[in-house]
DNA sequence: CTGTTAGCGCCTTCAG
DNA sequence: CTGAAGGCGCTAACAG
């Protein structure tokens, strides 16, 4: 229905290469694959070879750059691989053993804010030492992840970085180590980003940040000005990442000599809709608390929301803050104070770890690392009300 | 600064495999490889016939399973297999000419909501026909761009979805014409997905969704409603995209008798805080509209808060529109009637057509789509209010 | 400086 | 049913 292929116009026939207005071919054989229509397969070494009249290794040698070859014949080699449009084949290079090996992305879903951060950090570490970057999504789907790891070592990956939505369940982390332990073997590297990775005796990498220390500042941020019934919107179990928040929540709410109410975890996941509804409902008795610390800056959304409909002003009346540094944050109004975490960089580092290149890094062995979280203060919370809303 | 490597914790050896608890081993040959320590290179086939005691041949056939073979050595063969824990090697096979080519995806940045819901789709309908997924980014540099398609090329790409950021530039238009002839003549394809294409000449495919349309969608709808002076908030030019929808925007005014008033074109860029600070430099003066088009959601959202900064209620005072169903349409407040663009389906169709998948389709040659988009209403617009705002 | 040779790991005829 | 052999495209020793 939203969909409608239009128009459908020109049947090009594949066309030669078009590149600049051919140089008169010098001395160069017969350029034997001038105009081809039929969908052909691409230039060989040989025949850039053949068409500048030597041997297939001075090509290789023109193009590798690391030998010494006459200025004339290069430059012969030159012209006739520009003539053909030669590239040189990745496989067998590969096969040769002369690439550098890729690295390889496995995530849920490219759509969520997160994943894509992390992703555009790994892909640009990866760009940056050379390696090209394989990417398969599994819906979080622990088969389909199973599946995807298996392609990518195939691929002979030299790092296979996952990410997202880590599965809880055992047998699935045991598989995992299973292929940690294959991928390691044969020198590349599984890495566990930003989510639980299986028991220490797995040789994994892990790249995590401070996700309970982050809870903590922020919970901390509003004890201080004053809030003492902070509710926490969120699963109080199920994701390891909200678990870690929770405990953050806690722990600060202890280091203030609180007691820890069960009553105020709402529960709920970790997107909008759901905290929305799940405060909404909340709020009907009235409101018990001046504080909300949302697992997620999307369900600080959907509370910002919910307290709106039922007149509550936020920071006024209720103190909102979020977690994660979405770009939602600054959408808000008011705009939402968080805790802004380091995906780029865990990306980043994933990369590097996994390849080895921890400059500055005394051991190379290192092979765990947690990047830290801090809040990003604006304008969704300030000291609570005299009068507790009702 | 935000970052902080913390803990350093196990140096873990890269352990042997751990498969599991290794059963017996029938007759295999001494499984040569059992505990190595050292960063050892993949079993090939050549170990995994030694360890059965049969030829390379008969495992390929075991594996391929293509070929009668003897049940008997059926079995010997993959349990040699599992003990080793053998994958064939992706590139050796690629190279024999029996690989299934890979989708290349190069694209700006990840980061982009836009972009990340297209390069999903891409990823989808590739791992569903059986392809792997390369993606490169360029940061919207041509000259990366370039880099990046000529490395996809090498790596023998079954087709190469171009997204997002088109550079005007002629010359650099020139060069992917070029680039797209000899991926054509490769037997790949370059495809330009929501992006604008060179000269139809270039054997290239293109995915397009009806821009122009959509933007006339909204703008009629606001028409309809009564509104005569609608702000366009955007760039009037240097963009492909913003241009496509102020000639939608143009249209719409043309088709109920309105002359189109230059006056409130306020120009700006595709983001929020560049819409925000042209919205709210408008306003000093007064508003002299009743509604306002924003070229983008973040624009939208933008707008939003410029105008709350003044006093103006969306929709009771000024009633706004965005463009591209983003995430954030439904985080704002009032939720924002803006244009489904139907990104993933983008993406997927990129790929259908460049494998030449387009089932249903008559011609196989169809190397070009529009597809729609459509208006998705929400609460942010209204009739104009009587007494035109102050 | 340049050419010849020998594989990288796999699959696929062609013979047994 | 199974094995031996050749070669995909490239590079790295070795000779010239």
């Amino acid at each position: 229905m939203s969909i409608a292929p239009v128009r459908s116009v020109s049947s090009v026939p594949p066309a030669p290469p078009r590149g600049r207005p051919r140089p008169p071919s010098g001395n160069a054989v017969t350029p034997t694959r001038t105009s081809r229509t039929t969908t052909s397969k691409p230039t060989t070494l040989r025949q850039v070879a053949r068409a500048a009249d030597v041997s297939m290794a001075t090509v290789s040698r023109v193009l590798a750059g690391n030998y010494p070859v006459a200025p004339r014949t290069r430059q012969r080699v030159l012209r006739a691989v520009q003539e053909l449009d030669y590239v040189a084949n990745t496989h067998a290079r590969a096969l040769r053993g002369h690439a550098t090996p890729t690295v390889a992305l496995v995530l849920p879903d490219l759509r969520d804010e997160a994943v894509a951060r992390i992703a555009q950090g790994v892909e640009e570490e990866a760009t940056r030492n050379g390696r090209s970057c394989l990417i398969g999504t599994t819906r979080g789907d622990p088969e389909r992840e199973r599946t995807v790891l298996r392609g990518m070592r195939q691929n002979g990956a030299g790092a296979v970085i996952l990410i997202g939505g880590g599965a809880q369940d055992p047998v699935h982390q045991e598989e995992l180590a299973t292929i940690a332990g294959s991928l390691a073997a044969a020198g590349s590297r599984l890495v566990f980003c930003g989510r639980p990775a299986p028991d220490d005796a797995t040789p994994a990498t892990v790249v995590e940040y401070d996700n309970e220390g982050g809870a903590y500042a922020v919970v901390s941020r509003l004890l201080v000005q004053g809030h003492r019934r902070i509710l926490f919107l969120g699963p109080a179990t199920g994701s390891t990442t909200a678990a870690g928040r929770l405990a953050g929540y806690r722990r600060a709410l202890a280091d203030f000599d609180l007691p820890f109410r069960p009553e105020l975890v709402v529960g709920g996941g970790l997107g909008r809709a759901d905290a929305r509804d799940r405060l909404a409902r909340r709020l009907v008795g009235g409101s018990d608390f001046t504080a909300v610390f949302a697992v997620t800056d999307n369900a600080a959304s959907g509370a910002l929301a919910a307290l709106r409909e039922v007149g509550l002003s936020v920071p006024d009346d209720v103190s909102l803050v979020g977690y994660g540094d979405a770009e939602c944050a600054t959408d808000l109004l008011p705009q939402l104070t968080t805790v802004h975490v380091p995906y780029v960089e865990l990306g980043r580092t994933a990369v590097r770890l996994a390849l080895g290149l921890t400059e500055g890094s005394v051991s190379a062995a290192d092979q765990r690392a947690l990047l830290g979280t801090h809040v990003v203060l604006r304008d969704s919370t300030a000291p609570p009300p005299r009068r507790r809303p009702t």
